[in-house]
DNA sequence: TAGATTGTTAATCGATTAACAATC
DNA sequence: TAGATTGTTAATCGATTAACAATC
């Protein structure tokens, strides 16, 4: 499962990050295990097929891990990204501050409304959408955020294909149908609430099986 | 990996009700994995153990299908929930639909801000933190949403233990420290953008490499 | 040096797929 | 009946863990 080494290889960065922010300049693979819930033998397989070298009794230069992470996730060069959808998701998202080490710069964010096109949100001049075709054109943006109602987001979806756009973060609960050459990552958030209604169920039935 | 499970059955949900809405009765194994993009022998080994019975010729029955699963992820059953944080994000969720068939309701939201304590957002008086502890336990409040800054995330997480919360459905960018007895459900979003990014990067290698 | 930790191979484990008799 | 699809077992595949010689 490639996308289960994806998540690994995103919560080793955390650790690190917050490993050298504690001013540490090394980690063993046991320690970073421990940290993310691994066992250390996974670690160093994960390490290996990304040919980093560590050092026995001293382990892992954490900087070295770190860039050599970044750079397998592709962080290090900025893609350009719009917005599309400025309500309450959308705003969350644009003041956030996801968008400093992921890979990507918010370069523009649109909307339709009449009362919010034209404000100014965290620096960003929210436009119309009619202006989408030619910023994605002379910006070359190669990714969007989705954040429009879901009854809208098949219809600004391919809006965006049709501008350009080769990736789409979407947040909208919809199946988008696109082409197959457009990657499509869905951010569902009721899966987070289905999945903790399941783990509540689970430790009830541990607690109640005494 | 149980974890893989538990999406699949929150994928196989979201299909069916498409398939229920579609007007559509009963569905194979077969065109089900189609729509989720798994194999027809996976989706019979998962319906294996959850003991819902099929018809050979026919496949099985939706209804039946939707009530075990959801019965599975114990969506029936309602927590009570509350929301900390009425920020942008907060807000979205409020506003959002996915309370519906979550397995949770949504009984009170909580801010610290004097401009939005009292204001009214989708029905739900917005109150002060002060009266967080005795709302939870009046109300029997079992699970929380946490929408706060990072910066406040583990001391608001840790009054939400204090008053008796289960479980927590965390976003704020933090590993929060708590009894091992509490429920964390993190939803990362930064995860989804450099999975986004890495995607990305995968296909341009494979567009390159001819 | 002694011993902790890496790098890597082999063993194990679990998840997925194939296969097919049963059956509607 | 004929044949499509289930239910279920066995085979395969891949991911995880164990183990340990190499080495700093």
């Amino acid at each position: 499962m490639q996308r289960a080494r994806i998540f690994r290889i995103e919560s080793y960065l955390q650790h690190l990050t917050e490993l050298r922010e504690a001013g540490r300049g090394t980690v063993t693979s046991e320690e970073l295990a421990n940290r993310v819930g691994l066992s250390s033998s996974r670690v160093r397989q994960d390490l290996l097929s990304l040919k980093v070298e560590g050092k026995p009794r001293t382990g892992y230069k954490i900087s070295d891990l770190e860039i050599l992470l970044y750079s397998e996730l592709d962080l290090l060069r900025e893609k350009a990204m719009i917005l599309v959808g400025c309500g309450n998701l959308g705003r969350a998202l644009i003041f956030s501050g996801i968008w400093e080490h992921s890979g990507f710069s918010l370069k523009a964010v649109f909307d339709t409304n009449a009362q919010v096109v034209g404000s100014i949100l965290n620096d960003h001049t929210v436009r119309h959408m009619r202006e989408l075709h030619g910023v994605v054109r002379s910006e070359s943006i190669a990714a969007a955020c989705l954040t429009v109602p879901a009854a809208a987001a098949q219809d600004v979806a391919n809006m965006l294909v049709n501008a350009g756009i080769r990736a789409i973060w979407n947040f909208a609960p919809v199946d988008l149908k696109l082409p197959t050459t457009i990657i499509v990552e869905n951010q569902r958030l009721e899966q987070g609430l289905m999945t903790l209604s399941y783990a509540m169920k689970e430790i009830q039935h541990v607690a109640s099986s005494h």
